[in-house]
DNA sequence: ACTTGGCACTCGTCAATCGAGAGTGCCAGA
DNA sequence: TCTGGCACTCTCGATTGACGAGTGCCAAGT
């Protein structure tokens, strides 16, 4: 009862079973593979695997198919990460590097994602909470208005316009504008965000009384804009993708795309990752928390400029897929945003 | 003979066929629509019908379907767009209410419609080169380096970032960073794009030697914002609801989900309307060009902020879709963001 | 000149049936 | 512990036949 060859004969259901989709039975298992041992043998070993929980039948007579505990083992102990052939490496920087801003670094990355695995991709903007703020500009619109342009380190742009009630095309009103821009520039120019929504919050207390109301008016706007939620965002790509797996897929098709337009909820899913930063994550079927994602496996990656992560990417699929391939790219991509993030940063 | 029965009966059968999803007979039309004839006499107009070329037999004896051209007839001669109803007029304006930035009020126009008509939404942003510069602005960004916001007058915001190749953080390199801030925005701002782009351009004639290569390099990243054409984006909503709409239809649910990430055709499509910015465009089926698409109907139309379009959103749907309601949502939902853009331009 | 009821005919759908094939579990022997 | 053999089970696809919905056409009525 040779618990290796078991493990063999498990990795060798999921290949071929990721390669049909069809359930795979003892016979054809050693026709393909080489395992030294006959049919009867794999059969043994299968209705061990069975018991195990491991792989499973979907009626009397047909072959086995993995579990979701199956594709775990799998991932965890029988599949190395394939490095990419270098063809691939290629097309990834290829494609990334002509980005001219964020949304587009954003927008190219789920689109390569979604064509390199041919499944979902899912791509999360850089997390403003976890950012630090590289300048606030503030622009007069109109006779009172203000527009707040807030720019992030990642290259995003936040913007929110405020009333503030007097008018601002005077001498006196440009003065006050560029009082409150220079003020606000000096505390929070190059400090993490959670920093400077305090600092920004003593500047109103300190301003001097005549300014107090517009100060106050720029800051709550500004506050707004660094704790908001709503801005998490995520992209994504491939959609299509679902429509070609398999041939009982498009019955699950419909929950599956409802659950990936609640984008809360992805979210969420996607900011749970393990603890090292520099590991591919997989969720497996019905490890996934999600309604209608249960029949799916993510693979995902958290991404950042420098040691932090300010995001997660990942791609999207059914349980049924090439999981060493899919942790190959997702990783690869991961990488390779975050080089660009880091040279954005710099320059 | 009369040609107004034989009308009133294909609006029956589109009727019918647009609620139930199957093939409608002559004798359930009679029983459910009183036209006051018998089946037999319906028959007759449906065979005329049927060699007119505006309904179609799927095959021997089963019921009549309504052609492409037969929902054309519908649309364009039997069916008024009926308004909506107060609760979803409320519905609209309280949804699209607390949009804080541009983002936003698109992001939240695109669920809007999805939810609306159920099916898929599709929103253009705000074009760059229908519309006008507010405001530019020029950050510092390490030595040597300047990130340009473009601020247009629809909200929507674009950066670049250029290498000035000299250094701009000693007070010589301050007061051309300024300089060049006050001479741009000078020529620019209020100015449509088209416009503002020649106007640049011979600004950098105009400049003094010392400064000529830095506004040479500024100028030419903000032509490149104000042309590029990779900065036309749309949004989409709704695709889950794809896979609900009828039975046979999630076997072409592939090539439409393939179709619409190809958002460059999908932008040409958006962009093809009529003549009368306030009219609802339709186009059904095989009217449309784009491969993929020819089992669908989109809806559109323009909106944007004053008389001038600058942008169309829409709804697209099998060609069995109910007309009137989803010409009316997306008139609805056009007219009231044009409204909110107009608000945000004033203020 | 239309409209209507009647009737024969055409197909698609559904359920039941049957055979083939694949795969299993178990057993006895090596 | 492995192997070959064998009986058994179950799904899948094709085939068949009854059924019903719907049509087209015709002859009679208004």
């Amino acid at each position: 009862m040779s618990e290796d060859r078991r493990l063999m004969v498990l990795r060798a259901i999921v290949q071929d079973y990721v390669q049909t989709s069809e359930p795979v039975g003892s016979k054809a298992l050693v026709e393909r593979h080489h395992l030294g041992v006959s049919a009867a043998t794999v059969r043994n070993d299968m209705a061990l695997l069975e018991e195990e929980g491991l792989i499973h039948a979907p009626h009397t007579s047909a072959g086995r198919v993995p579990t979701d505990a199956g594709y775990r083992v799998f991932v965890d102990r029988l599949s190395a990460v394939k490095p990419l052939n270098p063809g691939e490496r290629r097309a990834i920087s290829q494609f990334l590097e002509g980005a001219v801003d964020l949304d587009d670094v954003v927008d190219r990355t789920v689109r390569l994602l979604a064509s390199l695995t041919r499944q979902v991709a899912v791509v999360q903007y850089p997390s403003l909470t976890r950012s630090t703020v590289r300048h606030i500009e503030l622009v007069p619109i109109g006779a009172t208005h203000l527009m707040i342009v807030l720019i992030v380190n990642t290259g995003r742009v936040e913007q929110r316009v405020v009333d503030t009630g007097r008018s601002l095309v005077d001498a006196e009103g440009e003065a006050l504008v560029a009082a409150i821009r220079s003020r606000i520039n000096e505390v929070a120019a190059g400090v993490p965000f959670t920093l400077a929504a305090t600092r920004l919050r003593h500047l109103v207390e300190d301003a001097p009384e005549p300014d107090k109301a517009t100060t106050e008016a720029v800051v709550s706007a500004l506050g707004d804009a660094l704790v908001e939620e709503r801005e998490e965002r995520v992209v994504l790509a491939g959609q299509a993708n679902l429509a070609r797996a398999g041939t009982d897929f498009p019955r699950t098709i419909g929950p599956i795309l409802e659950a990936l337009e609640e984008h809360v909820t992805l979210l969420r899913l996607l900011g749970q990752l393990g603890d090292d930063p520099d590991l591919v994550s997989v969720r497996i079927g019905s490890e996934n928390p999600v309604t209608g994602l249960q029949s799916t496996s993510l693979v995902s990656m958290g991404y950042g400029s420098g040691a932090e992560r300010v995001a997660s990417l990942g791609v999207l699929g059914p349980t049924r897929m090439d999981y060493p391939m899919t942790m190959a790219s997702v990783r690869a991509v991961a990488r390779y945003v975050s080089e660009i993030l880091d040279a954005n940063q710099t320059t």
